[in-house]
This record gives C-alpha cells, sequence and structure tokens, in this order.
DNA sequence: CTGAAAGCGCTAACAG
DNA sequence: CTGTTAGCGCTTTCAG
C-alpha cells in the first residue's frame, strides 16, 4: 500500500495525496475523496521514505548509562511524555555504563538521521568533545553542565551542602564522605564540593580518612561503609553522595551495632523510594529527575522548532531537602 | 556524503561500495581503496535509503506501560543488552498503562516499519486481538502469556503459591490477599489463583472480605491494608500480587502498631530491592525479568533469522523464593 | 488549486 | 568480480 496506490483509488495524483498529510492546498472535493480512501485502506505513509526525502524523521535519539536505575528512569519517563506528545519517537540507546559506547551510539544517531539527540551523561572525555562538536543536530545534555550543548541539569552542590548542614545542625560532629568518582562532574565532584563547602562553612575540619570514594551501588556503599566506620576512631556521620550508597551505608550500621542515628548519622541525595521504606528511613534532597527529563524534551522541541543556527540554553533545577529519621538524634539542636 | 561521492573518490561504481557495506564480492585492491575513502571521510551509509530500499531498518519496536516500575526497567535492560549486541536499535514507546495507546503504537511501529516488535502487555483487549493479528511482523509478548504470539511469561502461580504456601507453613492461619485487577492476567488472575490454591491445599478457606485489589503502587497497597486489617476481626497475614503492595501494607503495619510477622505476615512478588532494605525485610518471589527482557530478544532475534512464517514459541521462566524476616515468625513451625 | 517529473541515497538484478 | 540501471515511496519544485 503506497501513495501511488491511494492515488489512483481516490482518482488524484500522487502529489494531491501527499498534500493531504503535509496540509498543503486542496480542494474540498479532494480532501474527501482521498479521507474516504485512506479510512479504508488504513493507509499511512511510509516513515523511511518521508525521511529520505525531507531529513526529518521524527524520531529523537536517546543516550543513556542504563535503565534499571530509579532515577534515569524517572528521567527518561519524563523524556518520553513530553516528546511522544508531540508527535516524536524515542530511539534508546543504553551504554551499560561504558564511556566509549556513548561515544559510539552518538554516532549511530547522527547516521540515523534522528533529529536531535538528548543524552544523559555522566563523564566527559576528549572523544566525547569531538563528537558533541560535530553533530550538527541539536543536543541537550541532562544531568551534567557542559558548555556548548543546552543542558538540564542539578544544583547537585547546593543539595550537598544542605543535606550535610542539616546533619551538622543536628549535632554531628565528624562528618565523612562516601562518594564516586569526581569525573563524574556532578554527582562526583559538586556533590563532594558541596559537603565540603558545609562543613567549612560550620568550621569543621573533615579528616581525608573519613572520605571515600566507591560506585552507584549499595554494596559499594555497604563496603566503603565498613572501611570509614570498621576503626575505633570513626566518623560520627556519613553524607553520602547517592540514596543507593546511604542504603547500603545503613545496612552495615545495622549489622554492625551501629545505631542511627544516635552513633552514626546518614543522609544521601536523591530522594529514592529505597529510602523511604528502609529500616530506619533516610533523609535525603529530592532532585527533580523527572522534571530533568520533561525540561530535556522541551529544550529539544524548541530547538527544533527554531531556524537557524543551534542556539544553547540551560536549566539549573533545584532541590528538596527532606529530613527523615536518619538524621534525627535528640540532641544538640542548634536551631 | 552518500555512496556516490565515496565511490568517485575510490574510484569505483556506487555498486562496489554498496557491497563494500554489505559482504558483496569485491576485489581486494578495490576493497582497500574504498577503506581509505571511508576511513578518510567518516562515512556511513544513509540508514533511511537503506530501509527504503530492503525494507529492514535494524530497528525493533519496544511497548511498554512505564519505565519507572522496577520490574519494567529489569526487562527494557535485558532487551536492549541482547538486542544492540546484534545491531539492532530500539525504538521505545511508553504508553503510561492507557491501554489505548498501546494499539496505537503497535499501529505506529508498523508504519515505521521496524523489524519487530517486544511487547510488554497487561491487559488484552478485543482491539489488541486484532491490530495483534495484523501486525506481519515478529512479535514477541513479555510478562505475558498469549496465543497467537511467541511469549515469555512467568510463573506467576506457581510463585505465588509458594509464597502464600510458606505463609502457611509459618503459622499463619488465616490468610488475606491484596492484589491487581484480574484483567492483568499475569499479576491480577494468575497470582490470586496461585494465592487461592495454595489455602485449599492447606485446608484454609479464605474469606471474601480478607480480599483486596487496589493498583500497583505502595499507596494502594497501604490504603488496602487498612481496610484489611483496620478491622476487629482481621487475618494474620497478608500475600500481596507485588512488592511495592507489600511495603505500603508494612507501612500501614508499622504505623498502626502491627508487628510483622508477630501479628500480620506479609509477602509479596518481585524480590525488589525495597523489600530488602524494608524496615522488615519482605519474604518475596523472584522473578527473573531481566532475564525475561532477554529470552524476548532471543526470541525476537530467532524470529527475524528465520525465512518463510512467522513461528511462535514459548517460554515460561522459574521463580525463587526468598524468605526474609516479614514471615519468620517464632511458632507452629509445620516442618 | 493541481499534476508531472525529478530526485533523496541506496540495493539488487542484470549483463558483462 | 564489476558497473549500469531501475526503482524503493515520498516530497517538492515547476508549469499549468
Amino acid at each position: 500500500m503506497n501513495i501511488t496506490e491511494i492515488a489512483e483509488l481516490a482518482g488524484v495524483s500522487k502529489a494531491a495525496v501527499s498534500r493531504y498529510f503535509n496540509r498543503g492546498y486542496l480542494s474540498a472535493e479532494k480532501r474527501q475523496a482521498i479521507e474516504k480512501v485512506v479510512e479504508e485502506t488504513g493507509y499511512a505513509p511510509n516513515v523511511q521514505a518521508q525521511t529520505l526525502r525531507t531529513r526529518k524523521n521524527r524520531q529523537i535519539g536517546v543516550v543513556i548509562p542504563k535503565l534499571s536505575s530509579e532515577s534515569v528512569a524517572r528521567v527518561v519517563d519524563g523524556i518520553s511524555s513530553v516528546l511522544t506528545d508531540c508527535g516524536y519517537q524515542l530511539m534508546l540507546t543504553n551504554t551499560a555504563n561504558d564511556p566509549a559506547k556513548e561515544v559510539e551510539y552518538l554516532e549511530l544517531l547522527r547516521h540515523h538521521h534522528v533529529e536531535g539527540v538528548i543524552f544523559s551523561a555522566s563523564i566527559f572525555t576528549p572523544d566525547h568533545d569531538r563528537i558533541l562538536q560535530n553533530m550538527h543536530l541539536p543536543v541537550v545534555i541532562v544531568g551534567q553542565q557542559y558548555s556548548g550543548c543546552s543542558c538540564v541539569y542539578h544544583d547537585d552542590r547546593g543539595a550537598a551542602a544542605a543535606v550535610t548542614g542539616l546533619m551538622l545542625d543536628r549535632g554531628c560532629r565528624r562528618p565523612g564522605y562516601i562518594g564516586v568518582t569526581q569525573r563524574d562532574r556532578a554527582a562526583g565532584y559538586e556533590r563532594r564540593q558541596g559537603f565540603l563547602a558545609a562543613a567549612a562553612a560550620a568550621g569543621v575540619a573533615v579528616r581525608e580518612e573519613d572520605m571515600a570514594e566507591g560506585q552507584f551501588t549499595m554494596e559499594s556503599g555497604y563496603e566503603k561503609a565498613g572501611e570509614l566506620l570498621g576503626r575505633e576512631n570513626r566518623p560520627d556521620g556519613l553524607f553520602c553522595a547517592t540514596d543507593n550508597i546511604a542504603v547500603g551505608a545503613m545496612q552495615y550500621c545495622r549489622e554492625h551495632g551501629l545505631r542511627v542515628p544516635e552513633a552514626v548519622m546518614i543522609a544521601g541525595i536523591g530522594d529514592s523510594p529505597l529510602g523511604r521504606v528502609s529500616a530506619v528511613t533516610l533523609t535525603s534532597a529530592h532532585l527533580y529527575y523527572r522534571t530533568s527529563g520533561e525540561e530535556a524534551a522541551r529544550l529539544m522541541l524548541s530547538q527544533l522548532r527554531r531556524h537557524g543556527p543551534i542556539s544553547t540554553r540551560s536549566l539549573c533545577l533545584s532541590y528538596q531537602v527532606t529530613e527523615r529519621d536518619s538524621t534525627r538524634r535528640n540532641a544538640d539542636f542548634r536551631d
């Protein structure tokens, strides 16, 4: 079933049928005749042929590090809700945390002639810079700040500082830190800086030995908590760069008889459901992941609609601290 | 940059370049000449044009009800890992739990000439039957059993019966049930049947008033637990169709002074991380979601490779019960 | 307002 | 083994 057959059935030319689908000039009669045939046959234009001609395919490429992550899933959910409402489809590529694949998929999406790419980034390498310069199509980075592309990111430093500040207010004297690689600018570097800034602001000197870096997992949180807390002389609070890490650290405390928050306060970032149901509920900062996906999609749409050169715009989303039991120690309220 | 330019640069014909990319006959010299030009220019064939010609686009459509769900995310992760390894891309459509959109997207994917569709289904309507008959391309259903298509599903009834049986063994005398609509054959109907079968097998009569149906959420679990447990005369155990529901029910118990498992046992299905960290850890049956995604992808690949008519094959995955604290009552061990 | 005609970039006979 | 050629289904000038 193609446009020629439809044209014949409706007794018009191919061009008329094309115009019917592309809001071109068309007399009411022809419009009706075509409509009738289209409905009878269930015909819809071949998307590939359209793309070949117009170089627009109503597809947006999405590059993510993994799907089975609370935060990423929320981001993609936000993206997909906005984009599909506007008639775009998502071409999803999953890099499984392999930076080399990120570059590969970016390239691949370009060859697929997607109209734009939304990239949930973690770490930028020179390879990334190179290809991002040469995409020649709208790119929106989500979750990280990156000059040269539009991006939507979170106030990671502010959130980390606020949560750490809360711990300090609640009487934490010696805060420790469990984070991720600082090559991850947002979750690694910025949150660490926020932690340090809050400590400094409170006049607390953080010891090098009270800080650790691991992976984004509960297991890693458990392990690093062991390293930090398994000594005579240990921190009485742990700020963790993610809720997953924090929940892992709580497991360690639970299994080793360290009461939370009395012996060790714990707090995280992300406001994951995990922290809301955990044995001791977790103080955390909510980051607007779903919103970040939606905003990234909107930024993409506005770029798609614009004519002329690609202009970049950036958006920093706020956070919302929620205190729960893991920092509610009954002493030393400063405020 | 197109095949003609490459051909000119390499001093060969378009056909030779095409053969270069499609493993056709080609002399070593020409192959080298082309390789050189391709590397210099970074050329890659236009995917749309290839598709238009071959009617194969190396894209697989994926229809899911939502992404921000532990189980669905795991399924999609499994699908994407297998498919991208074989050079396929995913075109992801998110129906936001709207059955009408499922039909719409199935249709849309057909027009996009994807090579196959993997459909994470929940409820089948006559509309579904109609379009599924007329897809004319390989379809794999994941999560539900459906005759007429290949599918990968779980032993929902067996898992529910096993978990319920465990509760009974641990001394539960009056089991209650919180589930979801039975129109969802797998999570609604089958798990309910499993629950009833286990009760019947143990000679326990389940009262109608001890059974409730809600949504797939913690909130719903909380609410329905209130309805079932907020009476004088109440069940001393709740089997929940999903871990989310179970965790919600646990919240209710915690907030209303009902000790788990002493006053009320609770168990679920899915083995979600939530249940592993919750205040009282949750007994549950692990379902192999990620595996189901992988297997669905493999089934798809085998159909894509086959010539001739589409043959359907089905696969039922097993489960694994894990007992945790929510059913560990210190009394009445029967075994 | 309408139709004819020229491709978009590629593949696959077909004839060497 | 290789080049020529005829489209895949559609959009978009360009003349009417």
